[in-house]
DNA sequence: TAGAATTATTTGAATGTTTCTATATTTGAC
DNA sequence: GTCAAATATAGAAACATTCAAATAATTCTA
């Protein structure tokens, strides 16, 4: 199995929740801290800090601490190139692995 | 919670698991049965049979039956949607759920 | 209709995810 | 240093997912 399917799809499974899906949208136009995120979602302040975890660890979100607070936001370098390879998985392509002989690496 | 979010993330859900990715990967240079799909992974028939249920009740994948070999193909239209709407999510947009007041929805 | 080939479903065990309560950590204000 | 506010971590229960073995269903061929 090659990496890239590897990456590409922990960081698909970080967004593939409705409500980390939401978070991602409500970071799309800055970055929010923790207790505004909490605010907009009917979860406990531990199983937010969880979900923010998850998005971290997959790249697609950075956090920062000012004072007391933990500021989200999210990394668009890393969501652009999610985007493109997606744009490139679904299309015909001829590096694909339909055309190689054999096994699939 | 908005439909949308619903659907988007049972999409990426099904294109979250390394092996359904290399799937849609295979698929997306042409239709192929089951059988030559089966050849290219090292997973048990029944096993390669969920997985593509999983993808087709995406949305993601379609079945064709012919004599006995099933035949799957990817349908454009659905992730040529899932891949706009990935777009406009990670940009800032006017109608961004983070510029109404109150709740989330 | 029998038999073979191809794919689908069922079952069950192992594993992973979700999300809570309780507790800990970090930081600013006093 | 002590307290309060904000966030993180630990632990546990409930629930969902993964995947192989066994079995069933479908369809062609003879």
């Amino acid at each position: 199995m090659e990496q890239i399917y590897i990456d590409t799809s922990k960081m698909l499974k970080a967004i593939s929740d409705p409500k980390r899906l939401q978070i991602v949208d409500m970071l799309s136009c800055g970055e929010q801290c923790a207790g505004k995120l909490l605010e907009a979602f009917q979860v406990t302040q531990p199983t937010l800090s969880h979900d923010m975890k998850v998005l971290i660890e997959a790249g697609i979100v950075r956090d920062r601490r000012e004072g007391k607070n933990t500021y989200y936001s999210l990394d668009y370098s890393v969501l652009e190139l999610l985007h493109g390879l997606l744009g490139r998985l679904f299309k015909e392509k001829p590096d694909c692995i339909c055309h190689r002989d054999g096994k699939a690496p």
